[in-house]
DNA sequence: ACTGTGACTCTAA
DNA sequence: TTTAGAGCCACAG
């Protein structure tokens, strides 16, 4: 495995915080500062957006399940489109409250 | 190397 | 309950 000292820096970052999210299921939400923790990188919440962010390509993951600690969800222009966040998790079942942020005492993953 | 930016989170007012 | 401010850290120019 070759040398590998810290230059390794935020792919292994960036992997584990996919694993994280593709293991996240239907029905239940994330925080990215929650995922961040559970990817073994505590504290790096904003990175966890960033990852999201050039993960549009990666279709594969859910990353419509990561929202803020506060249960508001990403800012309106993510994901081609507002409202299109909240549609996504309402098909899976995700309880919204009247200000129209997810119900994380319900919906919250773990 | 330095600076500005943000799909973050907490605390305090 | 809602807003502001500050700390945070990866990324782009």
């Amino acid at each position: 495995m070759l040398k590998m000292g810290e230059k390794m820096k935020n792919r292994d970052l960036y992997q584990a915080v996919y694993r994280v999210v593709a293991s996240i299921p239907s029905g239940r939400v994330a925080s990215y500062g929650q995922v961040a923790v559970l990817a073994g990188w505590p504290g790096r919440a904003r990175a966890v957006g960033a990852a999201m962010r050039m993960t549009v390509v990666e279709q594969r993951l859910p990353c419509h399940r990561v929202v803020y600690s506060s249960g508001a969800l990403a800012p309106g222009d993510a994901f081609g489109g507002p409202g299109r966040q909240r549609r996504l998790l309402e098909q899976e079942g995700v309880a919204f409250l009247k200000n129209g942020y997810v119900d994380m005492k319900h919906s919250i993953w773990r």
